[in-house]
DNA sequence: AATGAATGAGCCTTCATTCAT
DNA sequence: GATGAATGAAGGCTCATTCAT
């Protein structure tokens, strides 16, 4: 697998660029530049501008996954911490920016606007992990909790997670500088949406009362960077 | 003021077109042809296509907000009431059907990837409504709650709300249609936010005990559609 | 002969517009913005923008001839200080800043490329004038000579003045700020070339003898600006 | 260097229409069509039409320099040779019509209104050309001549020979066939304006007296084509 | 496999002109 | 006479794509 042929050249530049600029923007040029190749090999190796779009996506959901899994539970670790980690997982791996973030934007651009070929690549991605999601709340709701309902939790959860990514940039317009220098690392906003939902579920003392809201660690998770900022000061 | 005058009929086209296809992908001979008009009109009566966009996105917001607004609250409202309301507002606003649903798309593309030439709208469109909810909050915290816990509960609110609209294919294509046409309403939904995020703030009982949480009517929202389905069952 | 009417006011304004930018860069918008008036106007008054431009180009040749005219010789003015004095007026006409100098560039305009509707405009024009120039030429020269030598005389003095503002650019870029402000003022301008000329025809010392060339001041002209600065040092 | 790539044919194809029609009225679909290539073609070649105009008219330039080049000068060659050949191969330059005449055209255009992006090419193109007259002048005037008065004299002559070119059509007016063909011939004029200025500069008799002014020839000059009609006779 | 050149469709914009009031 | 709105024809330019080498 040569790193360095002109193939995956053009699917290295693609990817920050579609991600910037969305795929009507991104001109084929302004990746063929990148990737310091000629214009004509993509249409060489991808057929078309789309083709290798599509390309760009699978890659990018095949890095980020690569890129932070779930934490291996035991049978003895307690709910609320599987709670805790896995919106952990999911924050970091959609706002961490340890590395080029373009993976995530991308992927929600997917999200929002799924083309027919990616249909099923979104519902591979998101199934299983969703699915663990439902098997984690479940051992945290009543018996005989219908199944739409731990769906609507879940959805719950999720959105809240999502959420920073989706109207990251409206956040940073209504949030000043300060505020979100002090109080939107990725670790934060994950324990804070943890500790809303883990509120709501009952496991924890909701919002309003005394009882403390430090967020509590959970020895199993390997939470890699707490304090990184995640919305650019541009 | 004529409602058919040609400025009128460039922006009732103009609103869909730039809804589906985005800024970049929709073009100036689309939105006149579908409109009737010349294509000069466009330059003439807005000088360009990114002044015609900026004028179609606030009339989408001022026709959403005219559409679904925020009932009248006496000073004897219980916040909590007030939630719901808020929550159901704008759920209403998002995703309600009864009428084109261009406007909600089209403010939806702002909030995900605001243009540069939209950014103060964003922000002045925006901000309003968020100072409400965090009004609405503050009543229900304990004094003394600082002000970064308030915006990311209420970014919690809105991110389950938004989730819908944003993620709304994925979650059709995650729950099977059954279950989308007997639990997904709007007024389900709106409900199941509500309940969720006054569970964690304390003002109900927690979604794990046996108390019911059956939906609690408020007397004064005059909600206008509860059981439209949101998922398009295509 | 009211000075305010619509018409009149789009020939003022298109004066200086058209001299700027030329026919084909200067827009009827333009020209009806400065003159404060509708766009249709000029098709109602004019018939289209070449007929417009025609009005305006008789209109400057009107008002630069009422402006400057030849002063009054009398049977006993010597042929040279005619053409001084010539030489003098044609000078400050094409260059003389007192007024605005649309009018001079614009009719040069036509000298360069003449449309077919103002031919017989520039013969009227240059025609007697070119005529006044022979007769004074030929006072000076050697009974005999032919009227072919006196034509090109004449063209070698006309050159000359119109140099100045032919190729007046190229003159302000190859000729440094501080000498332009120095010795290149109309009066400055308008001796050199007379003296230049005369010395040719005779009339005085050439110029590498060291008889004085100081310009010698003829009574009855009545020069109007001698120090102007006839380039703009922008 | 293949004579027939896209590239030269464009600059062939836009020498003749940005001449005759200028940057403004000159289209790059005439100029693409003249040329038989496509419209993008400019754009990948020049990357814009102004940029086109500018390699142009530098093209034009070195074009017509070449065509008629200054004769070699030995240290002996009296001033006033060097003043008749200059004029000469300026009027030949300007009025020689064996090849295509588009070259003078237009540069004459920039002399009339240098271009903003082709100011310094102005510069560079023609101070050169106005040093050589200027060394050629000091060698005739008396010693202590200060420069500006050098100047003058040079635009003075500079100003004859342009005024053919520059006000070539007025002069076809004024002037009747038949003298133009008897002795406007490109040598002609030349001669006349040598003579004219060499009398100027005391170099030989003025005009007006009985000394002949038949032309002199000058033995180093490799003058073309003496006899050419300089005015179509259209 | 890779490249530089070439292509044609299409987009936004501008402009002179006309129309209805 | 005068106006604001509307029109259609280009014009310059960009872009994805293809061709010949």
């Amino acid at each position: 697998m040569s790193t360095d042929d002109t193939r995956t050249r053009i699917l290295n530049a693609a990817g920050p660029v579609f991600a910037v600029k969305g795929f009507a923007d991104a001109t084929v040029r302004d990746i063929c530049q990148a990737a310091e190749v000629n214009v004509a090999s993509v249409n060489y190796h991808f057929g078309d501008k789309e083709q290798l779009y599509i390309e760009t996506v699978k890659r990018a959901h095949e890095l980020k996954v690569r890129q932070v899994n779930l934490p291996d539970w035991s049978e003895s670790t307690p709910p609320a911490n599987k709670l805790r980690d896995f919106v952990r997982t999911l924050i970091t791996r959609m706002l961490g920016t340890h590395a080029a973030p373009w993976q995530s934007t991308l992927m929600m651009r997917e999200v929002l606007h799924p083309t027919a070929a990616c249909r099923a690549l979104v519902k591979d991605y998101f199934r299983p992990e969703f699915n663990v999601l439902i098997s984690v709340l479940r051992e945290m709701v009543k018996e005989g909790t219908p199944d739409y309902k731990l769906h609507q939790i879940a959805f719950s959860i999720l959105g809240q997670c999502l959420h920073y990514r989706v109207a990251g940039d409206v956040v940073a317009i209504i949030i000043d500088e300060q505020e979100r220098s002090e109080h939107y690392s990725v670790a934060q906003l994950a324990d804070h949406i943890a500790e809303f939902s883990l509120a709501a579920l009952g496991q924890i003392q909701p919002y309003s009362n005394d009882a403390a809201h430090a967020p509590q660690e959970c020895g199993e998770h390997s939470s890699t960077q707490r304090s990184d900022e995640i919305f650019s000061t541009e």
